[in-house]
RNA sequence: GCGCGGUUAGCUCAGUUGGUAGAGCGCGUCAUUGACGUUGACGAUGCCAGAGGUUCGAGUCCUCUACCGCGCACCA
């Protein structure tokens, strides 16, 4: 018997060894399949993008089971000669990794960002970023995943900008991307505006005041915050209301409101529901998405009564500098002891909250930038908007989702859709392409030329100089590039002829909106042609309770921990199995243990193969039923991996090689000698369909074997007569 | 409010197009000294959430109900 087959299968002695001689042989990188004659320059490709892991933090078992998956997918694309490339890449996670950072800097020297200013600011994240993406890196190798590192890319680096300003660019000068003053989701925990996605509601109670903003006001409002009604300037009703009919049009003064004069127009508006409440709507313009829509239709005034720090900016000695919940108290006190308050009554309320800072989001008005999903531009003769195009990508069947469900989903998410607004105020992540400078005008106010390009404008001896925007982008701007900027773009390159769109974007369905709908929008906008021909959907890892994982749980698994416990090719089925696209999984140590057994069976397997087979003589009659038995095996899985079914097939392989070839097949050549000729066979083939799943210990077998020239991650899929 | 998913053996879950229920773990009985005890054989356990319908036939299709979870919208 070969030494190197100890009794048991000790993983860790074998997989840093087997992923160096994967690196080494450079066969993750299609180019040097195809000079060495594995692939055809002709050949098929399959392309897949890694969706970038944050630099945030490490990965978790959730990252795990993503390149699992991806890996499966690779590899047995790889197995058919496909050209194929797995691009990886980090992300720079703008908000998320700025904010860690700071309170890291925060708990440790009690400094906040400031304190160091932009340049040394900037200095530390990044190398924050680097140590976790080399961490992350090595969780990646570790897993197995065959990913072209050669090709290597991170959101936040020099070619990627080159490729994010040049979208902007072209953005902007088919005025899709514009600047403008409206309300915004603050947050003022962040110190930033954020998207309409970045929003996680909450369920709170909160209680709905019924009141009137003085004695002789006619009409009385409803409102969960009350803080925000000295910025009314307009009380909405429904223009059938036959209650408040007679006083539409009119403008009311009150005096003293909490110490602070309001002028109130009396309106008419189809969007008030007379059912609600009292049938009125108070209108705080500055302090309200809706709010601030009716004050568009009615040119209201606009009123901003709440800063950036969410207190009070009014000059009323009551209220002034007060944080928005003690404004709260006050008024309510206020109306009280004046005896303006009609009702009070615990209602449930979704307060918005920040996902990354888990601040309370403030709608606030504010200066910035967006991306009109609605503006019609022209194509080819055809007019569009950005929302059209995200839409016929999926419904004219460009992209395919799978699983199916989430189709109507995306379909739903893009009809509500609103202008995007792309620009935060936080240090880390692309600067705004967009330079300023100041005009001198007629009238004096300050009027600003603006300039936009890739380079910054050069500066004129007689004028003022420029200065760039201060902003920086979401950082879902870049990540919306990612399946054409890894390969190049804006170059005309090679890759992205070749490998563009690409074939699968695998993904947590978590993403969807965030991602998935931003990458369909840039690809198509920007080329032309949808990012990817298909969408995978997988599901969240929950732990053994079915809890999310999460920090503050602390049920956070590390992948590198499971995989010194169980093996990487364990952790990698566990993680497979049973677990179909879009659902959530469980992970339990009896289900990594139940792997970790089989890949010791595998080995135990391979032990007696190598003992009682040789590799030779095929062709026995009575051996047929098991030949057959297992072509049929290797069409079914054939027909599950085309069908992006690795749950099933992974099962199905765990199956036969345990319960038939091993069970049956292996105990009968111990009483027939015409069995045992074709054992080494079988399992040779048996290797192939299982090495996706299992890349190390099948690899490390395969090695093992007489006439195994090549590395099997090479070996062709067994074909089907 | 609109929509989606789940509800199958003690536990965790499969069941792809409708043909009298499956796996792993756990449990019981037995076997086995050399591929593997990280083993093998055999076995027990299910009104497939509930009600109705379509069908020769439904866990699988349709309708409704209940509970759990999720997304979106509303949130004056």
């Amino acid at each position: 018997m070969n030494e190197e087959l100890t009794k048991a299968y000790n993983p860790t002695e074998h997989e840093d060894v087997i992923y160096k001689k994967w690196e080494e042989s450079g066969f993750f990188n299609p180019d040097v399949c195809i000079e060495k004659g594995i692939t055809s320059d002709t050949a098929d490709y399959f392309s897949i993008v890694l969706p970038p892991p944050n630099v945030t933090g490490t990965l978790h078992m959730g990252s795990a089971f993503m390149l699992a998956i991806e890996d499966i997918m690779v590899r047995y694309n790889r197995m058919l000669s496909k050209k194929t490339l797995w691009i990886p890449g980090t992300d720079h996670a703008a908000i998320a990794t700025q904010s860690k950072v700071e309170k890291l800097i925060q708990k440790e020297e009690g400094k906040n960002r400031h304190d160091l200013g932009r340049e040394e600011f900037l200095k530390r994240v990044e190398k924050f970023a680097k140590e976790n993406h080399d961490i992350i890196v090595h969780q990646m190798k570790k897993i197995g995943c065959s990913l072209d590192w050669s090709r290597e890319a991170f959101t936040l680096d020099e070619k990627r900008n080159l490729a994010v300003k040049t979208v902007f660019k072209k953005m902007y000068d088919d005025e899709l991307i514009y600047r403008d003053y409206k309300v915004v989701n603050w947050d003022p925990k962040g110190q930033t505006t954020i998207s309409d996605d970045e929003i996680v509601y909450e369920e709170r109670k909160a209680v709905m005041y019924t009141f009137k903003y003085s004695k002789d006001f006619p009409i009385a409002i409803s409102t969960t915050r009350p803080e925000t009604k000295v910025g009314d300037t307009a009380v909405a009703v429904h223009p059938n209301d036959e209650r408040y009919k007679k006083y539409v049009g009119q403008t009311f003064e009150v005096a003293d409101f909490a110490g602070e004069k309001l002028s109130i127009k009396i309106i008419a508006d189809e969007s008030v529901d007379p059912e609600f409440g009292t049938g009125a709507l108070g209108v705080t313009p500055a302090h309200s998405q809706i709010d601030w829509d009716i004050a568009q239709r009615h040119q209201l005034p606009l009123k901003p009564v709440i800063n950036e720090y969410a207190r009070m900016s009014v000059d009323s000695s009551l209220l002034k500098d007060k944080k928005v919940t003690e404004a709260r108290e006050i008024i309510v006190q206020w109306l009280k002891d004046n005896s303006l308050m009609l009702d009070e009554k615990e209602t449930p309320q979704n307060i918005s909250t920040a996902e990354r800072t888990g601040g309370i989001i403030e709608p606030l008005p504010k200066l910035q930038w967006f991306i009109n999903v609605n503006k019609e531009f022209e194509r080819n003769g055809k007019k569009l908007t950005l929302k059209k195009l995200m839409l016929s990508a999926v419904e004219d069947k460009n992209i395919n989702i799978i699983p199916e469900r989430f189709e109507k989903e995306y379909t739903h998410w893009i009809e509500n859709l609103r202008d995007w607004c792309i620009s935060r105020q936080i240090w880390y992540g692309h600067r705004i392409p967009v330079w300023y400078r100041t005009k001198q005008s007629l009238n004096k106010t300050l009027e600003y030329e603006t300039y936009c390009n890739i380079e910054a404008p050069k500066n004129d001896s007689n004028k003022p100089d420029w200065f760039q925007d201060e902003d920086t982008l979401d950082t879902w701007f870049s990540s919306g590039l990612w399946t054409f900027s890894t390969l190049g773009w804006p170059d005309q390159t090679e890759d992205l002829k070749n490998y563009h769109p690409t074939t699968v974007l695998e993904t947590g369905y978590d993403i969807l909106f965030f991602w998935v709908a931003r990458m369909i929008l840039m690809s198509t906008y920007v080329l032309g042609e949808v990012p990817f021909k298909n969408v995978y959907l997988h599901g969240l890892v929950r732990d053994n309770q079915g809890r999310k994982i999460s920090k503050s749980l602390g049920n956070n698994l590390d992948p590198l921990d499971m995989i010194t416990k169980y093996s990487a090719d364990a952790v990698r089925m566990a993680l497979i199995v049973g677990t179909g696209p879009g659902n959530d999984t469980k992970i339990s140590d009896e289900k990594l243990k139940a792997y970790k057994h089989f890949a010791n069976k595998i080995w135990n397997i391979a032990r007696f193969v190598l003992d009682n087979s040789q590799d030779q003589n095929l062709e026995i009659p009575e051996n047929k039923k098991y030949l057959d038995e297992f072509e049929a095996l290797t069409k079914d899985i054939t027909v599950d991996m085309e069908n992006y079914r690795f749950y099933l097939a992974a099962e199905k392989l765990y199956h036969y090689t345990w319960h038939t070839f091993a069970d049956i097949i292996i105990e009968e050549s111990k009483k027939n000698e015409n069995t045992k000729k074709i054992l080494m066979f079988l399992f040779k083939e048996q290797l192939k369909l299982l090495h996706p799943f299992m890349p190390f210990i099948t690899e490390k077998i395969w090695s093992l074997f007489p006439n195994s020239k090549n590395l099997l991650m090479v070996e062709k899929w067994p074909s089907l007569s």
